[in-house]
DNA sequence: CTGAAAGCGCTAACAG
DNA sequence: CTGTTAGCGCTTTCAG
């Protein structure tokens, strides 16, 4: 038999169609259509008789015909996050999400299959019959065979973190924060400095940590100093992993007088091991970290503020538009979308070493 | 004109039909969709013809056509929370979101547009021509009139935390784990407990703290005294929150022995605000969360366990075998989803009151 | 204000 | 193995 009455797609839910209640209402499936599209040509007598049969029969449109008969798109973007149960990705989220419902779109989340850090990260991502008007990639890296299936697929893209040369991309300028966070122990005095970085890194496809350690360098060698490699640990961006990282650095017999965390996450592990020590922060240990996490202000934690919620607000204003405004050129090629830029948010923890180990160095 | 060729609905993302296909490859649409979807009957020379034409020409198939012809559902779930940026509920999603994209389904976060404990929390979030073939809820407040609608749409539904008579629910036992937390509390000895809540309640709507508070009565019923109301503060499940809530109880004179944070963040709040009024816990103060959030190993939080990414799972479990598996009675009218019990898990931050504390109940 | 009818782009018999 | 054709359910001219 040709395609038919299909069976009701989902047990025990009875479709009725358009026709069914133009039956029912006694006129003809364009009306039903005008009326319950609230169009302006139906006499109101009529609209509710059609009202009321969709309601008996518990009609509900099908999306799929109307957009096929209209052309609408699906005002659906899609946010791809290498996790989605960590800080700085939720709060991103969160700020995409708020943006994109306010504007009528909803938000699909999906989760890159490998880490990060792992090659084809977009795998099986593309593909499929999804329908999404636009894309967000945060922190993910697209090689140039995603990026050709992206254009292939004519969806509208905006990148967070990891750039390309083809979508409009928030980019953070990961060097200009490690400069900010250790400009700021310098100038208190601070010559051997820790840092907490990232996890063991593959600078090809995720190198938030290495940048971010590039500034940490300048920053030190403005002051003729050189960063000791040796005083550079992985913290995997947990508090966990800060938690361990300060307890290797700060068990050394040279210990650093400063740990600067790649993110406030880590910094809290590093004060928690600080603590666990019987060191005392800041008198005998500055900490800095990035993001201004909510619990910074609670523990008076020195960082670099970033606006996370904004990045991924942001990033959803900019694909939005691109949506709408349809001036789709505007932004190519890489463009960067300017962010507000990070700043150092002085608090408790940070203080000019101790006499005695900034005379050591 | 009729409809007509519809223009392109992405400004320069030229679309092609099947039927263009058909005709630079010299064959049939029909031959062309099955090439393209890979079915069986087509000649191995024809297939590379038809994909190589469909590669020109940029083709990619229009998913609502292809749905509204085959019947085919969205394979899209929506989850709906309060809040995306918090811990708990970042948690609950990544659960979920694993599961889905498992069984080949995509998730929408959408947040309810009041927060948890206001009224109406569903407001626009049906309706719309939304495409989902299920919805889990997590802890947001069901009125009668959204359950209504929601049967009318016909979609499955799962509720995590908020009950309703309607779906399935996982419900976690809070009482039960109120009375873990405190028994323990008890058992050690402490008799002056406070306890860090939620928000100003609205039972009706979220009373997750309320039964947790409950239980924690209960458990100090069972020893032969009772809560002191006095001792019970809002800490917003916010680690500032917890700050906060602990610094005021903390600063009283009969101060309590022991703090029951309903959350590990507020719970790590606590321990922040402990440390910074020079109380040492556990000596001065013993603490017990709940959650065991990552931070709780790492402080050596003692805490009730819940498996929070476990729950966005198994509710998601439930809700795809709904699904597919299609005995949609089964679960049907409130029955519980069994979940995990939540369990103690003793670490460093509980011991017994000192002698003076103690006594002094 | 309403109805008839022609599509939207694709799939699935059915007949070759 | 391939083409023809009749829909899927809805929207939109166009003619009353």
């Amino acid at each position: 038999m040709p395609p038919g009455r299909t069976a009701p797609r989902v047990p025990g839910a009875e479709r009725s169609t358009i026709e069914d209640v133009a039956h029912a209402a006694g006129v003809s499936v364009a009306t039903v259509s005008r009326a319950l599209r609230g169009l302006p040509n139906v006499a109101s007598s009529t609209r509710a008789r059609v009202e009321e049969a969709a309601r008996d029969l518990n009609y509900r449109p099908d999306p799929n015909a109307a957009r096929l008969a209209t052309g609408r798109r699906s005002r659906t973007v899609a946010v791809v996050v290498p996790f989605i149960n960590s800080w700085y990705f939720a709060n991103v989220i969160a700020g995409a999400e708020a943006v994109c419902a306010d504007g009528g779109y909803d938000v699909l989340v999906l989760t890159s299959p490998s880490p990060a850090s792992r090659a084809d990260p977009v795998g099986g991502l593309l593909g499929g019959d999804r329908q999404v008007d636009g894309m967000i990639f945060v922190e993910v890296a697209l090689e140039s065979d995603d990026i050709d299936e992206l254009e292939r697929l004519g969806v509208e893209v905006v990148t967070i973190g990891q750039r390309t040369d083809h979508f409009p991309a928030l980019s953070i300028d990961n060097v200009a924060i490690g400069r900010l966070a250790v400009e700021h122990l310098v100038a208190l005095g601070h010559r051997r400095i820790g840092v907490i970085a990232g996890q063991a890194e593959d600078p090809e496809h995720f190198d938030v940590p290495g940048q971010r350690i590039e500034g940490a360098r300048q920053a030190l060698a403005d002051a003729g100093q050189r960063l000791d490699d040796d005083l550079v640990t992985a913290g995997q961006f947990t508090i966990e992993g800060g938690y361990r990282a300060a307890q290797v650095l700060l068990a050394r017999t040279d210990r650093p007088t400063a740990l600067f965390a790649l993110s406030d996450e880590m910094a809290l592990g590093a004060l928690l091991a600080a603590r666990d020590l019987g060191l005392d922060v800041p008198a005998d240990l500055s900490l800095v970290g990035v993001d201004d996490h909510e619990v910074a202000e609670v523990i008076g934690l020195t960082t670099v503020r970033q606006h996370v919620v904004e990045h991924g607000a942001i990033a959803a204003r900019t694909l939005l538009r691109q949506l709408s405004g349809g001036r789709r050129s505007t932004l190519r090629r890489g463009a960067p979308i300017s962010v507000d830029e990070a700043e150092l948010v002085v608090r408790r923890s940070t203080q000019a070493p101790a006499a005695g180990a900034a005379a050591r160095s």
